[in-house]
DNA sequence: AAAGGAACCAACCGCATTTTG
DNA sequence: CCAAAATGCGGTTGGTTCCTT
């Protein structure tokens, strides 16, 4: 009874992969394609298990990897990903083209909570510290520390190299949408220096005024594409749910990120794990559901 | 130059979910 | 419908590199 182990440990590599074992797994991928991971190993000639290469393949060897530091641009969007996922990294990693869920994963952990915290910002409600810090003395020690820290490089005491995310101090958040519905007029400031100008605070182009019509989502005009519009849609199929077929895409396009771009969320063939969740979301964050 | 600490990231682990027979 | 297998996901760990003192 019980699960057997994904893969016989005893006969199995560990730990960093070798240039031979990335060639073999590559080769094989591209001879055979990716899936049936379990059987991969074995016919691949490799000595580990189906899980860790998976792993590898997705997560360094695909050859669509972006690789390379995040863009500004990038760690905005991550930010607002978040706030609307959560910790749901592979629904996140979905809509950053070359990106995968460990990478930002990684990267949220390094980078962006510390930002967040510098700006005053929780990193995992997206709220201002302040009223939560009130009772967490701790937090705002360390934001306190973030923030000096941020402002140690900001002043040009940063070490060159690989060290990218240090220039990104002075990035501010622009978040429009989600409070105006949702929190309430007396919350804190999002921010302990006062919000820039419009011009400025449109530095990205995204409208993340969702709207979830009762018609299926329709791709932007411009796109060209043949294809039928991928697209993270979300039936309502149990019957004890509203009648109404509500269909929601979340990614790049319908957020109003690269208009014209093809939607690449592949949300066509969302799984009912995904159609859960957005189901979830939309029961747990009802200013998501329409005007 | 050396030591210690911090930061980074690839990889592992365990659990949840989905698929298959 | 059920159980087992396969896959996917998120949290965590551990090794390496970089920075500071």
């Amino acid at each position: 009874m019980g699960r057997s182990p994904c893969c016989e440990q005893a006969h199995t590599n560990k730990g960093a992969w070798t240039k031979e074992e990335d060639q073999r797994l590559i080769a094989y991928i591209k001879a055979h394609g990716e899936g049936c991971w379990r059987s991969l190993p074995k016919a691949a000639g490799l000595l580990r298990c189906g899980k860790s290469c998976r792993l590898r393949w997705i997560n360094y060897l695909r050859p669509d990897l972006k690789r390379g530091n995040f863009t500004e641009e990038e760690d905005e969007l991550i930010i607002k990903f978040h706030e609307l996922f959560g910790n749901k990294w592979s629904l996140i990693a979905g809509r950053l083209p070359g990106r995968t869920d460990n990478e930002i994963k990684n990267y949220w952990n390094t980078h962006i909570k510390r930002k967040l915290l510098a700006r005053g910002i929780d990193p995992q409600t997206h709220r201002p510290l302040a009223a939560a810090a009130a009772g967490a003395p701790g937090q705002q020690q360390q934001q306190q520390h973030y923030q000096l820290e941020a402002q140690k490089r900001h002043a040009g005491g940063a070490a060159p190299g690989h060290h990218h995310q240090h220039q990104q101090d002075r990035f501010e958040v622009i978040s429009d949408s989600p409070e105006a519905c949702s929190r309430s007029s007396d919350d804190e400031p999002r921010s302990a220096t006062p919000p820039p100008p419009p011009a400025q605070r449109r530095h990205l182009d995204i409208d993340l005024n969702l709207s979830i019509s009762l018609a299926p989502y329709q791709p932007p005009e411009e796109s060209t594409s043949s294809k039928p519009p991928k697209q993270e849609a979300v039936a309502a199929t149990t019957a004890g749910q509203n009648n109404a077929t509500a269909a929601v895409c979340l990614c790049l396009n319908s957020l109003g990120y690269r208009p014209g771009v093809e939607c690449v969320c592949g949300g066509g063939a969302a799984s009912r794990q995904q159609e859960q969740w957005a189901r979830n979301f939309l029961q747990a964050a009802p200013c998501y559901r329409g005007q």
